[in-house]
DNA sequence: TCAATTATGTACCGAACGGTACAAAATAAC
DNA sequence: GTTATTTTGTACCGTTCGGTACATAATTGA
């Protein structure tokens, strides 16, 4: 066992309630005070467990997509019975809960954060982060539309990055709307269509 | 002729160029320091012309829209000889070009503010307006969808609402991923195959 | 029991925050 | 030229920013 006095708090718990926080209000929008006074902590424990701010944000950015983004997106990924078009659907419907759930803030962290970069606000280190984890996503989107296509369940002439690209700015973009407040079911009749423009269904939106 | 000291500076030079400044490094991410340094004015100059920095912020967001959403939305609302989707085409061209411009910062002001306002950080004011035009927006475009339908142009079983809605997700998602630093010819694939899942089109995405 | 180690609480650091008081400078009307 | 009015520059306000020094409390190994 490790010598020293035992930290009095929950790293992960604390982490998820700061995680919460810089979703709900941005990088710069939240500061080390509100930090310790949500997480119920005092600063040296902040500094003392999580380094400093931006490493802090760091981690709650790592954390969400983790716990966020990365499950939904293995799901949509894991070979299935399904029809790509179906599991698109799901995909976007669970997205969809995410960024419109109410016990969490609006919109998607990743979005958010992505907007807020680029500036003097935000570090350049998670700047980059932020891009690379943008490019991986396309990745994975477009590397599944290429073995469905490859497989002969896509036109030849289907283009993957290129779906990929378009998939990603709905999502992107149903998540702005739900930061503006747009009701949830708006959001589903919105990707519902955009499913029906990417591929062939047997549920178009023509009805 | 009204009487005391001539004000030293262009106050609409002075506007836009906080207006940049919002647009890159978001509302929180700016302060009344960077502005005054980089407007070339003193803080008594910026705080008589302007209010504060909250109604700076509102009139550059209004700048912003008045200067560059609403031109582009207008062309697009304003009766033409040319087919609806080749209007939509033009005008997320438009857009692509506005997010993705050199010579600004990248992304949209309006899609930024509206990511980073519902926290504590942006005033409510601010928030409500962000609010209010996402919504207005999404009346225009839907007036024209129903216009066009009204005159036989789309399928009686389209739904304005729902293709307003889908439009914005994907040209919201679009100035995300401008943001990001995507590139230019990459947005505006994304967007023609948005388009050809939109509207019926002599110039579908399929070649 | 006692030393070594780690976390906590308080109190503070210099810097930057949004905003303003005040006097000097510039302009127009008289 | 004087006066009234407006802007400018400087210097400052109280507060909050991100971050830390330091003493104390708690825990384990010896």
């Amino acid at each position: 066992m490790s010598v020293g006095r035992k930290r009095s708090f929950d790293k992960s718990e604390a982490l998820d309630k700061a995680m919460r926080l810089f979703w709900e209000n941005g990088y710069s929008g939240t500061s080390v005070s509100d930090l310790t006074e949500q997480l119920g902590i005092n600063k040296p424990s902040l500094y003392s467990a999580f380094g400093n701010k931006e490493k802090l944000f760091q981690s709650a950015l790592e954390r969400y997509m983790a716990c966020y983004a990365a499950p939904l997106l293995e799901q949509l990924t894991t070979p299935d019975e399904q029809p790509l078009a179906e599991r698109i659907r799901h995909y976007m419907s669970n997205i969809i809960e995410l960024v419109s759930d109410k016990t969490s803030p609006k919109g998607c962290l990743f979005v958010k954060s992505s907007c807020e970069a680029g500036g003097t606000g935000v570090p350049e280190e998670v700047t980059q982060a932020l891009q690379s984890m943008g490019l991986a996503t396309r990745q994975v989107l477009s590397s599944l539309f290429e073995q469905e296509q490859s497989r002969g369940r896509l036109p030849a002439t289907a283009e993957p990055k290129v779906m990929a690209d378009y998939l990603m700015s709905v999502l992107y973009g149903i998540s702005v709307l739900a930061r503006q407040g747009r009701r949830k079911d708006e959001l589903i009749t919105a990707a519902e269509f955009a499913i029906s423009g990417l591929l062939p269904s047997q549920t178009s939106h023509e009805h």
